[in-house]
RNA sequence: GCGAAAGUGGCGGAAUUGGCAGACGCGCUGGACUUAGGAUCCAGUGGCCCAAAGCCGUGGGGGUUCGAGUCCCCCCUUUCGCACCA
């Protein structure tokens, strides 16, 4: 009988269906396990790079489930989106529509490729079951003074009339029209995530699950400074402007001041200056640029022919202007230390502006020195360590940065002039889009009351759906009429609506909580149920979720915390980034990317056919642009989802990139094969026993079998998939040989089944189920490795002196000590004997080496 | 520029604690079966050498060690992240 995968795979994803497996009832008792794929945009089709992060999470999930664990795998839809509104304005499709269909078939989609979801929970962000619980946690927020409405610069695209996200903005222009994308100052609403930025930071060190990498980035994304904000007074004007430094220790070397083109205190500076005209025109020039074009064009900056008085040294510093400084940052205003800093000696060299050393390489000894008082900038002379010391500051001198720093802050505090400070680069979440597919932000604006929130008792704020799509006129909410035209709740008299709708991020803060309770329509979750589900325990995405997704979420949750909704303030406990899969793609010089059906080999070379100008291949991400998506249909047809999945697991390190090969996948088809073929086989009916007198044969794949479950249970927990497959492969090989020889292998043929599970699904419960083993494969559990089964026997050690083989003998395994000192003294005349594990150690003598090796 | 990770056959990649480098798979070579092979099966496959023996081999150069892909120092290359954050 020849392995037909395609009824085989059909047959299973029904019994499967039909039993409802992958429901969990999340009160019933056990140890749980979440395991969770972040939950995908419905944009339509999947490809095999998308199929990478579900497979390897269904993998998981039921591998903990032969584990024994109660295990939670669900699955929803981050459905509201910029995707949907355009596919509307270009088709004529409303989003819901297109949301709806490509719901559908992605569901599909996971169903053939074998993975169970426990779809009694599935969710829609775009449906008003889940968003007006969006609202309501808003509206907590707002409760809270953590939503706020402000003003800020945003990305405004003038063409499609809407601010849009940093990432939807590239190279200055928009993704999707390319108009160019200009600054403008626009009330915004805002999560005041910088409130949390402390424990936002902090967190991070508890997360000993989580890729060093994505806590890099977070880290480095809340930018964490300690310093000190310091007045300088500035007599021309009568007050003082303050900065922020991190290294108050190098203040005596600070020789002038500069201020971001934008600091408020500006016009007040250059107002009697005799070229005001021309200064204002420089930073009006300055503020229309993006920060690139900002760093692209250089140092620049401008005197404002003011002076502060530095507090330390007494002097009088000339007040500039930068482009270098940011006003987003600290205060808009430092202290330019142009002997220790970069930045600021560019500055200095370029305005011939004084250069201060006080800090130098700690040597010992003064007079070991070196000459350092010359105005230059050297690495050295910027440590912030103890190989620095201070010099040229009185208060300070010979002191090391980090006791400076102290010394230095304590007078600060003393005399009144600044303090302690912490700065972070984080700033608030700006969730206001003047888009229409997206949640409602449940605000209302009465001509009398102001800005008034809507009663909890009235969410949903519905999302109207007979709109029109223009894509040309800006947000179609806002010119609804009955959607924009609503009655004060506290006086009664007429109101706006809030016609913005939520960054999808926010949908995408708190999913996972709700999975628990995904019906309630009472309250956002049952708190009980979700402090024993959660954290999830191993939370799957792209490595590009790693700072906005990961950080809102926690920001989220930490908020869900203080409202004392959750217990906990670290939602996933464990985190995995998969790696994407990559193909080539042909382009043409002029970069352009080719359909694969217009592309030839001539003479080895790729061509295009059609116009016969030479191609040049190229590995990048699937994308239809590119053409080179592998759409799992064909594949599936051809080989089976079992093929797809062991070889996509099997192809690379699952967080590393993989490159998807055509011809590799037959070599998962034909181990698969291998796996089918060995069944009928009549060993595999014979009844196995293990009596004194069997073969040695039947022993060393007995052995080889608990090597492999041992094997494979570490590999799985590493996430080391790859070498997982590897290990099964040899021990199929195994099998196979074993086959061969006529010897009896059903015991180990169904280990290799069971461990084989979480990547081939159907062909081992087919194949469980020809063989009368009970129930679903899925629900049974997961062999366990007998260590007396995994040693050897014997063991050969080979004694080796001066890398000379002087002979080899046969031990016991484990050896005793005495039988190896006695076979190496026999050959190699020596004393002593260092036991390792299984392998056998060095063994040195003074004089003398010998290697003992096991053969 | 700053920060992080990584360099192993023709390719993807293996190699607990330093202990037979190249598992497993692709590709390739030869063979079997075939009207046929982009199917299947068997054998071989790091390099030098007809072969054996032997020698050389984990980006380059030093070092530690009886022994280094693995540990230490210097250099080179690639990828990723941040990008004037005071």
């Amino acid at each position: 009988m020849s392995y037909a995968p395609k009824d085989i795979e059909e047959k299973w994803q029904t019994r499967w269906a039909e039993a409802r497996v992958a429901e969990v009832d999340v009160s019933a008792p056990g140890e749980k396990f979440y395991m969770l794929n972040m939950f995908p945009y419905p944009s339509g089709d999947l490809h095999v790079g998308h199929g990478r992060n579900y497979i390897l999470g269904d993998a998981l999930y039921r591998y903990f489930r032969m584990r024994g664990r109660v295990a939670l795998n669900p699955m929803g839809w981050d459905a509201f989106g910029l995707p949907a509104e355009n596919a509307a304005i270009k088709r004529g499709i409303h989003p819901r529509e297109w949301t709806v269909n490509n719901i559908a078939r992605m569901k599909l989609q996971f169903a053939r490729w074998g993975i169970l979801y426990d779809w009694s929970k599935e969710l829609a962000s775009c449906e008003p079951e889940y968003y007006r619980w969006n609202q309501w946690l808003f509206l907590q927020l707002y409760k809270r003074g953590l939503a706020y409405r402000g003003k800020a610069p945003v990305n405004w695209c003038p063409a499609d009339q809407t601010v849009l996200a940093n990432e939807q903005v590239v190279d200055g222009r928009c993704e999707r029209c390319g108009s160019e994308v200009v600054q403008r100052v626009l009330e915004q609403w805002f999560l005041k995530i910088t409130d949390y930025a402390d424990r936002l930071d902090a967190g991070l060190d508890t997360l000993e699950h989580w890729p060093e990498k994505v806590k890099l980035m977070q880290r480095n994304w809340i930018g964490r400074s300690v310093g000190a904000d310091v007045e300088f007074p500035v007599p021309a004007i009568g007050g003082s402007i303050r900065i922020f430094t991190t290294r108050p220790d190098t203040i005596y070397g600070a020789t002038f001041m500069v201020l971001a083109p934008e600091h408020p205190i500006v016009p007040a500076l250059i107002a009697d200056h005799p070229q005001r005209a021309e200064i204002e025109q420089w930073i009006a020039g300055v503020r229309n640029q993006s920060n690139l074009e900002r760093q692209e064009a250089g140092k620049e900056g401008r005197f404002t022919g003011k002076y502060a008085i530095n507090p330390f040294t007494n002097e009088e510093i000339p007040i500039w202007l930068g482009n270098f400084v940011l006003m987003q940052y600290g205060t808009g205003a430092i202290m330019a230390v142009p002997g220790h800093d970069q930045r600021d000696f560019e500055f200095a060299q370029q305005y011939g502006l004084d250069i201060r050393v006080v800090v130098m390489p700690n040597v010992g000894r003064a007079s070991a020195r070196p000459d350092g008082l010359k105005p230059v900038l050297h690495e050295a002379y910027a440590a912030k360590d103890d190989s620095a010391i201070i010099v040229n500051s009185p208060l300070i001198d010979g002191l090391a940065p980090p006791q400076a720093i102290e010394r230095i802050i304590d007078e600060i505090e003393r005399r009144g002039i600044g303090k302690r400070m912490v700065r972070y680069r984080l700033r608030d979440w700006l969730i206001s889009r003047q888009r229409y597919w997206g949640t409602p932000i449940p605000m209302l604006y009465c001509e009398t009351c102001g800005i008034v929130p809507v009663p909890e008792e009235q969410l949903p704020v519905r999302l109207p759906l007979d709109v029109p799509f223009t894509g040309r006129e800006g947000n179609p909410l806002a010119k609804d009429e009955r959607f924009v035209n609503a009655v004060c709740p506290e006086c009664g008299g007429a109101a706006r609506r809030e016609t913005d709708t939520m960054d999808t991020f926010v949908d995408s803060s708190w999913y996972y909580a709700r999975f628990i309770s995904a019906h309630d329509d009472m309250k956002i979750f049952d708190s009980k149920l979700v402090n024993r589900w959660l954290p999830v325990d191993q939370y799957i995405g792209g490595i590009e979720h790693a700072i906005l997704h990961l950080l809102y979420a926690r920001f989220i949750t930490r908020t869900l915390h203080d409202m004392g909704l959750v217990d906990f303030e670290e939602p996933f406990a464990s985190l995995f980034n998969q790696g994407m899969i990559i193909k080539e793609g042909f382009r043409t010089a002029a970069g352009q990317w080719v359909p694969l059906d217009d592309v030839e080999t001539r003479d080895g070379t790729p061509v295009r056919k059609s116009t016969g100008e030479p191609l040049t291949a190229e590995m990048a991400k699937m994308s239809k642009s590119q053409f080179n998506v592998v759409p799992p249909d064909e594949l599936i047809a051809r080989y089976g989802a079992d093929t797809e999945r062991v070889y996509t697991l099997f192809i690379a390190p699952p967080e590393k990139e993989a490159a998807w090969s055509d011809d590799g996948v037959v070599g998962a088809s034909r181990f698969l094969n291998r796996v089918w073929g060995m069944a009928p086989h009549p060993a595999l009916r014979a009844t196995l026993s293990h009596d004194a007198g069997e073969g040695l044969g039947v022993r060393a794949l007995l052995r080889k079998t608990h090597q492999t479950i041992d094997t494979v249970t570490r590999r799985i927990d590493r996430f080391e998939f790859n070498t997982a497959i590897s290990a099964l492969m040899e021990l199929s090989n195994a099998i196979g040989d074993a086959v061969a020889e006529g010897l009896d292998v059903r015991q180990s043929y169904l280990v290799l089944l069971q461990l084989l599970h979480p990547f081939a699904p159907h062909i081992t419960e087919e194949l469980w189920e020809m063989l009368g083993g009970e129930g679903f494969i899925l629900t049974s559990s997961w062999p366990v490795a007998d260590p007396a089964l995994m040693a050897e026997d014997v063991i050969v050690i080979a004694v080796q002196v001066n890398g000379k083989l002087r002979g080899q003998v046969e031990v016991s395994n484990p050896p005793a000590e005495a039988e190896v000192l006695a076979a190496v003294k026999e050959n190699a005349n020596v004393q002593r004997w260092v036991e390792g594990k299984q392998v056998v150690k060095t063994i040195y003598v003074p004089g003398k080496l010998v290697n003992v090796v096991v053969r």
